[in-house]
DNA sequence: GCACATGGTTGAATCGTTACATAACCCCCG
DNA sequence: CGGGGGTTATGTAACGATTCAACCATGTGC
């Protein structure tokens, strides 16, 4: 039977002391003299007293949140994202509000205004495309916005990301020095740029190998999912035999994830009719049916690092300085890319070296296991 | 150069009405005339007016949030959930404060205090152990509570769940059926109501097969992660070879693919020489290195129940009747438990029929693609 | 004995929105 | 012409916490 909550005033009433010194005890504990706190402290407790956030914002003009917009929480890569945001915000006692934009203008839109309704310290966004005068804007309106896997166009804003155009490169450079020579890509849309970016590294790549961009067949996806993946697996298996190719690059792990089950299904071998490489490494790709080479991204350093710079925009005033972080991917050879494995399972201990990368062992990442521990 | 943001007070001066009229064009248009309405809208744009969420739910009592608290939002059990919750919670224009208690009594009451502060519309949470008392206690003081796969304990409080103790038992006797008598369980900490639960199930299972309880080896895991599994792979491969189980049933599915994945490193045959089931069936179980057998659980589903009755008990009031809501899961096999597959890799098109449940095909589960198709 | 610092406490004003009682107005009926 | 009835618009009092100038004792130094 809720009961009504208990206010400020009530404490002060029954502590026997003004509203100000209730407001001092919980605010500047120092500045009340020992006794009195006590007695305030004792009414806080017997009546169950608890503060009202919306009071305080109100108040303060701000709330004590910060928004998170992602294109997909089922995709595990955002899923470390939000970790590493939510360790941080929750460092300093925020809370997170997570948005799904499934990388729909309407959504996004939606959940911005809802964001900034809530007066949010700040808004962590990896944006749909052509958000960007919006975002700007709501900048301009006095809520930071950081990008988070995206890099910020102007100065004016941070951001935080990897270097997709890399990612593709190493991917893709990876499989032409195994022989590969016709390589597909898979990934959709285009419209995202991270798709976009990373086809254009492997692009890259082939041009630097003397292949013209012409020869590098897109499968567009409609979506980055393991379905998707299926259906594009499914579509690179009906091709052809002359147009088959012999590698494919994926935007992400879970359209690899959905290429390589319809491949096993069908009983097309991985990797020796065809390679597979994909995108971000997420903890599953290690175990797949045919373990997942990938371009790893440092997920969880991404979250954190956006959530560091958004906190230090949003609390730390004047003196902020704007940045635009970039990491760099690492290219994480496993099985799905191996030229010509001795044996299709057979854990392999030592590996040829002029790899871009050397590639850790298939005990997975660091980053992971640590956190794991918890 | 963050201008100030304008507040209902200057549109009114601008549109050269009073504040009550913009109230009222905000809240019920209807009952302000046509050209009112239309010189306030205008005032509003021009001036870039945003709403103030704090101010309107100082004056409501309450925020037009609700909080939700699980485990580890990394496990894509709890991605699924957080899906189905945020997608309803989206349609009735509320935002969901995300927290992650990591299975930690400080955390969770660190993020209670904070959602109640918050003064949120209601609290879904999959509660740490003994977390009842203190749940009962935030419903008493009005904040609403639904537990998330969580049984409630009391009738005083809807929970939404799955009958995990059935679970257990469909594993295990699916792996009994299957001829295995030394089966092993891999999950932990046995805290965890869930773990426990799928345990006791195991131990059914075994009783009604006339196997006594103590013939289920418990390697108990500090976690219930993908590391956590592996390290346990490695305690079940290091075992005296007369004591090594021939099948493992794992608490959930990230410790099943850590299992597997030490067991693939150290070429142990999966299914041949040890048998694995998983718990949850989450997308990457079909697509592990050898297809995982899993205990499908309606995630999302889970997750959109609860929030619909939250927002029952939130907005409906005193009509409000908490319920208990059970699930039945439903065994989903694949080649990590099949008896004697005739080649490790093959796609099997036809099963044989007496299972407890028909396996569905291994192109994943309808619910989740019909989300990744959006 | 006076000015003045020190430490503690108070009370009112404030944040932006909503609800509600009240007023202004127009139209039509008696 | 007076007075209901309807439709619109207004002004103000909350909501609960924070802030800050003012205030009150005490003590200290000269």
């Amino acid at each position: 039977m809720a009961n009504a909550p208990v206010s400020i005033r009530e404490v002060a009433a029954h502590a026997g002391v003004s509203v100000g010194t209730v407001s001092n005890v919980l605010n500047r504990p120092d500045v009340v003299a020992e006794h009195t706190r006590r007695r305030v402290q004792a009414a806080i407790k017997q009546l169950g007293f608890i503060r009202n956030e919306s009071a305080r914002q109100l108040r303060a003009g701000r709330s004590r949140t910060i928004g998170l917009v992602v294109m997909d929480v089922a995709n595990p890569f955002f899923t470390d994202v939000a970790r590493g945001v939510e360790d941080e915000a929750s460092e300093s006692g925020l809370a997170v509000i997570l948005c799904n934009s499934d990388d729909q203008q309407a959504k996004e839109t939606h959940y911005l205004e809802l964001l900034e309704e809530h007066r949010v310290q700040g808004i962590l966004i990896t944006p749909v495309t052509g958000a960007h005068e919006r975002l700007a804007r709501l900048q301009r309106r006095g809520t930071p916005v950081v990008l988070v896997d995206s890099r910020s166009p102007t100065r004016g804003q941070c951001s935080v990301s990897v270097d997709d155009v890399l990612g593709g490169d190493l991917a893709v450079t990876h499989l032409l020095a195994a022989g590969h020579r016709r390589i597909a890509f898979v990934g959709g849309p285009l419209s995202i740029r991270q798709v976009a970016d990373r086809r254009e590294g492997a692009i890259r790549a082939l041009d630097r190998a003397g292949i013209s961009a012409g020869q590098l067949p897109v499968i567009e996806t409609p979506a980055l999912n393991v379905a998707a993946g299926r259906v594009a697996g499914a579509a690179i298996a009906d091709l052809p035999a002359g147009q088959q190719p012999t590698a494919v690059f994926c935007a992400n792990d879970l359209l690899a994830l959905g290429v390589l089950q319809e491949m096993t299904t069908r009983r097309i071998a991985v990797p020796d009719s065809v390679a597979i490489v994909g995108y971000d490494d997420i903890e599953f790709a290690a175990a797949a049916a045919v373990p997942l080479s990938s371009v790893r991204q440092p997920r969880q350093q991404l979250g954190r690092t956006a959530a560091q710079l958004l906190l230090d925009e949003a609390l730390g005033g004047a003196s902020h300085q704007h940045r635009q972080v970039v990491f760099e991917p690492e290219l994480v050879i496993r099985q799905s890319s191996q030229a010509s494995p001795a044996r299709p399972r057979a854990a392999r201990a030592a590996r040829r070296s002029p790899r871009p990368v050397a590639a850790p062992p298939a005990t997975g990442c660091a980053d992971t296991a640590a956190e794991a521990a918890g």
